[in-house]
Parts: structure tokens; sequence; C-alpha cells
DNA sequence: AAATGCCAAGTTGTAGGGCAACTGGGCAAC
DNA sequence: GTTGCCCAGTTGCCCTACAACTTGGCATTT
């Protein structure tokens, strides 16, 4: 009945944060030396530790670079080392369908993969993801929740299908994120229990490109779903806000 | 003339590495509750801080979650909150392919958003770049090297045009090291320095559908580009390995 | 017996000290 | 001018201590 409570941040965290923000927007600049750990520790009042934690996350991402002795140094954005959504960009509806257009090009990637390499395993496994949405719900609290389930486990079982492990990490990352936003953006017009006809004949063009081993089809089918699936939030953002 | 050393991995780094083994090979399972951060420390070695430190990082690409009072637990893979590509997966060519694979589908949406949403200065830009590719270049040590960042420059700046910032960072964060890691592979068969016709067709083809704004013609040429640039890849690779 | 309140051990979070390893710049000797 | 050295400053690592918190068990109460 109740999510647990949100915690505050930790000290590192947030020191992580505003540092990071600092290089963001500029205040400093690539090249420029960080303060000092026991001066950054002074200014925001906290140990060392605390400030040597933060400056260990920074490094982790690649956005500065400590050398021992010197100090740490603000690097170029090219050599980040990780790609990073945090979970605030899900929020505003503009981001996520931003991201949702990022999604699109790697869904279709990996559903044209997936019809050049899936295995008899991988059919079935998506066949019955698919069984799962074709299925009328049962009309309790959970029905919408389940719904987006059998949403996500249909392509992050196609995903496994292209054998392609960036590609599935990919998609493993973002599905469940984006798609538990989607949910609280259609529980606002709470009607949409059920996947409509429109969408599941989205899906199904997907599954049997997949199945007749036609890689554009199944490229195209992928992208066009979540293209479509853009379309219908932004409509949504027109009606609710 | 000498590259700068390479410089041992820290101690943080490390026990991170290995703790982050025990999960990704299964000997921590989800739900599983690390070792005290005492008895870590004892069984590598080392205090505590280090030990915090190494756990700070997993927790901030969400492999594990830590509970003040109770201990750091496992999370599912669901929620991690990064997506990372450390740089030695550039090495293998395998891995390499596959890493092409999914920048292809990113770069046909850039292409795609381009098209759709380039400014007459992002047109510009990504013009200047097309002619810095077209010219022959000087036979010098750095012709290799400039005539990949030719490239590099052309598709960040069909990135920076399609407005999307998810895919501007994600092309930008794979671009270069991909191509530095292209450029090693091409060395070896030290012969091109110039783009060859064939190649700089293909890009020309993304650049005149993004002059036209034919989204879908610049999606399938961008395609087309990474998906050769692959097969290329294997070619040389069954050729030099 | 069941529910409640409380305590104690264990764990993570933060503080603050100290030393080793290393860097960069200045200075003296050559 | 070049070399070698020293020194202040910085990061990397270690140590101890305490605060904040969780968990499980025990005692108390109902």
């Amino acid at each position: 009945m109740y999510l647990p409570i949100e915690r505050p941040l930790r000290l590192p965290a947030t020191i992580a944060q505003a540092l990071a923000s600092d290089i963001q927007d500029g205040r400093l600049k690539v090249g420029d030396k960080l303060p000092g750990e026991q001066k950054l520790a002074a200014a925001f009042g906290v140990s060392r530790n605390v400030v040597r934690e933060a400056i260990s996350q920074l490094r982790y991402d690649g956005l500065v670079e400590a050398r021992q002795g010197a100090g740490a140094f603000v690097t170029s954005p090219e050599q980040r080392s990780a790609f990073r959504i945090s979970p605030e960009c899900f929020e505003k509806r503009r981001e996520l369908r931003q991201i949702l257009d990022l999604l699109a090009g790697v869904h279709a990637t990996a559903a044209s993969l997936a019809a050049l390499k899936r295995s008899t395993a991988d059919l079935a496994r998506i066949r019955k993801c698919l069984a799962q949405m074709r299925k009328p719900m049962a009309e309790d609290p959970d029905a919408l929740a389940r719904r987006l389930d059998a949403e996500i486990n249909f392509y992050n079982a196609i995903a496994a299908a292209s054998g392609n492990s960036y590609v599935i990490d990919f998609i493993l990352f973002l599905n469940r994120r984006v798609t538990e936003r989607l949910g609280s953006v259609f529980q606002k017009n709470a009607r949409a229990t059920e996947i409509s006809s429109v969408v599941l004949e989205e899906h199904e063009a997907v599954f049997s490109a997949i199945v007749s081993q036609s890689k554009n089809d199944a490229r195209e089918a992928a992208r066009l779903h979540f293209e479509a699936a853009s379309r219908r939030l932004a409509r949504r953002g027109d009606r609710a806000e």
C-alpha cells in the first residue's frame, strides 16, 4: 500500500552532484583543476572521506581525472566512460519522448538482429510473451502493471534473441524505467487496462517478421511501434497537460 | 613520441571490479547480502575506506544497494542506473562489431531526426565536415588520425543537429572510442590515409538526404553506412586474424 | 497466546587524524 | 644552461572512533 519513504541523498552523492553540475554548467571548464580535497572538505563542511567518495564517483564516470600528487582535473566530454541517464530524466514528458526516440532506433536494431539469429527456443519465448499480451486481463488494481510487464517482456525477449549483449543490456536498462513512467502517464486517464487492437497489431507485425526471418520488415515494424508510442505519448500530453 | 606509461589500477577500482565480476558471474546472486565492509577489508587486506569507495562505485552503477544499518545487497539488473561500456570492450573485434551494430541504429535515428529538424546553421556545419572528408590528405604520420577525425566530426555534427540530447550524448560517448579502435585496425594494413570513394558516397548520401529533409532516406543511408562499416571490419578481420 | 516496547549486536555513514607516494616549482650547485 | 635537490602541496591509503540505523531476540504488557 505505502511506498518506502524517500531517503535523503548521502553526503558523497550530494557533493558529487554539486561538482558534476559545476562541470556541466561550465563553472569548471575542461582542464581546470578542482580545489584540493581538504579545501573541498572545508568548503562543504564535511570530512575528507566524503569528498573522496564524491570525487571517486566523478572519476568513475570519467568526468574528472585524478593524478596523485597533482590534483583532480576536469576531462573532456569525449572520454567519459559511461552513458548515464539519471532517474530524473524520466520525469519530464519532453525528456521521455527523446528517450523513446533513442529507444526506437535500438529496438529496431534488436528486432532486425533477432530476425536473423533467433533460435526456435527464442521464438517460443517471444511467442509466449505475445500470447500474454493477447489475453484479456482481469480488472484488478494490478491490471495496468501486468499489461506493461507483458509488453516489457515481449521486447526484452526480442532483445535477448538478438545475441548482441550491448543491445540487450541497453534495452534492459531503459525498458523498465521508460515503461514505468509511461504507466504513470497512462494511469491518469485510467482506462488502459487492455492493449488496444491497434497497438497489438504493431507488436504482431514485429513478431511475424521475426518468425519469417525478414530483417528489414522486423526493423521497420519495431521502429513504427515505438514511433507510434512516442506520438501517442505526445497526444496524451496535449490532453493532460 | 612516447605515450604516457600505463598506471596500475587503484585499490578501490580493483576491488570494485572483483566484486562486480562476482555479481556478473553469479557468485553473488540478486538479493544476496555482501560481506560486511570490515570483513571485506580483512579479506582483501585493505582498509575499510578502500572497500567503501569500491562499494560506492557499485552503488553508483546500481549493482548493489546499501542500506544503513543492514548491509549492501545485490540489486536486480533492471535497476542499474548506468549503461557502461568499459574500455576493454573495444579490444576484441567481435565486441567492436556488436557495438557498431548498436551504433548503426542510433546513428540512423540521429540522421532521421537531423533531416527533420536541421537548421541552416546545422547544415553549414555538416557541409564543412563533408568538405574536410573530400579533400585529399597530405601523406604524413597523422594522415590517418585526421581522416578519422573528419568522419567523427561529420557524424557528431549530424547528431548535434538532431536536437535530441540523449542521442547526442550517446553518439559523442561512443564515436571517438570506436573510431580510435577502428583506426588501430586500419593502421595494420597501412594504406587507408584517404577515404575511399565508396565510403565517401555513403557519407554523401546521408548528407543529401538531410539537405532535402527526407527523414526516411537519411535513416536508411546512415544505417547502410554503418552496416557496411561493420562488414568491412569483418573482412579485414578475416584477412588479419 | 499475541501484541507491544525495548535492548543489544551488527552494519553502514561520517569524522578526523596520520603517513606514504607523487608532482611541480623554485633554488643552488655545477 | 643544465642538473640535481629540496619543499610545499596533493592524492592514495590506513586507522580509530562515533553517529545513525537495522535486525532479531527478549521482556513486558495486554
